[in-house]
DNA sequence: TAGATCACTTGCAAAATGCAAGTAGTGAAT
DNA sequence: ATTCACTACTTGCATTTTGCAAGTGATCTA
């Protein structure tokens, strides 16, 4: 695993992540296996608020080359794949955490997975050892 | 200000962040203004990594009517204006605490700005609360 | 009152995204 | 053994977003 991304590199903490994952979808794909327990491509195709299958293969391959999941085939099926959240992936736990937290508090208008807001605010450091742990929150 | 940014509106509290700052530009503008304290469109252009002038005003639009920031005349100088966020950014800073944090444990090639990263490692609670407070970390 | 500042806007090329359709390698059923 | 379906993509092309360079207009400054 190479790291690349580095078009806007300057050293920053902060733009050093959003290479990564300072997109419109990468994030959405981490929450979806971190959350809701995606594994595959079909789940992720599913699960990503209409993310088009090009774009999802994209960001897999490179969320894959910067070390944030990784990608085995699934032994009990020859055609499919299992994607997961590596540790470099799975301790961007906080980062969705307080994103709902945030959204809890301003989003006025949410309704739909308030689930995980909800589970967050009752007890975030448990919601985060769990996805630190690889468990579903 | 009204809600605007629902182009991808799935309910999810991810979803709703992302749709505000889920862009290359907009956390770093973000991070400009909570920790490096900048304050004006010149200042916003020089920091921010080199984004381009129409982006920073389409940015600082959007941000504006998302209600992270706000816009008032310099009374000092009639041809400035001086952009400070408002509490809805500055609630953002757990999310710019933990992706510093995030880049410290995982970038192995960081060098530059880790001041911030330094002192989130050392006191997360105290840096948060200071910009919560409008104050730099 | 001429020149510098500051905050943008505009025009255009380049890149990223979104959509629809197609492909390849299993696996399952006949 | 062959057809059909499933899974994970790839490809082509139109649309949208971004990036760069240059230009505008309203202050301030000398």
């Amino acid at each position: 695993m190479t790291e690349k991304h580095n078009k806007y590199q300057s050293g920053c903490p902060i733009a050093y992540g959003l290479d990564i994952f300072g997109d419109r979808w990468s994030l959405l794909v981490i929450r979806d296996m971190a959350i809701k327990g995606a594994r595959s491509y079909g789940e992720l195709l599913k699960g990503s608020e209409g993310i088009s299958t090009n774009i999802l293969a994209q960001r897999l391959k490179s969320l894959e080359e910067s070390g944030i999941l990784q990608k085995a085939k699934d032994p009990q099926n020859g055609r499919s794949f299992i994607y997961s959240l590596t540790q470099k992936g799975r301790d961007l736990a906080p980062v969705l955490a307080d994103i709902a937290m945030w959204s809890a508090k301003h989003n006025k208008a949410g309704h739909a997975m308030t689930g995980f807001s909800d589970k967050v605010q009752a007890d975030r450091e448990g919601v985060i050892s769990r996805i630190y742990a690889g468990e579903l929150p």
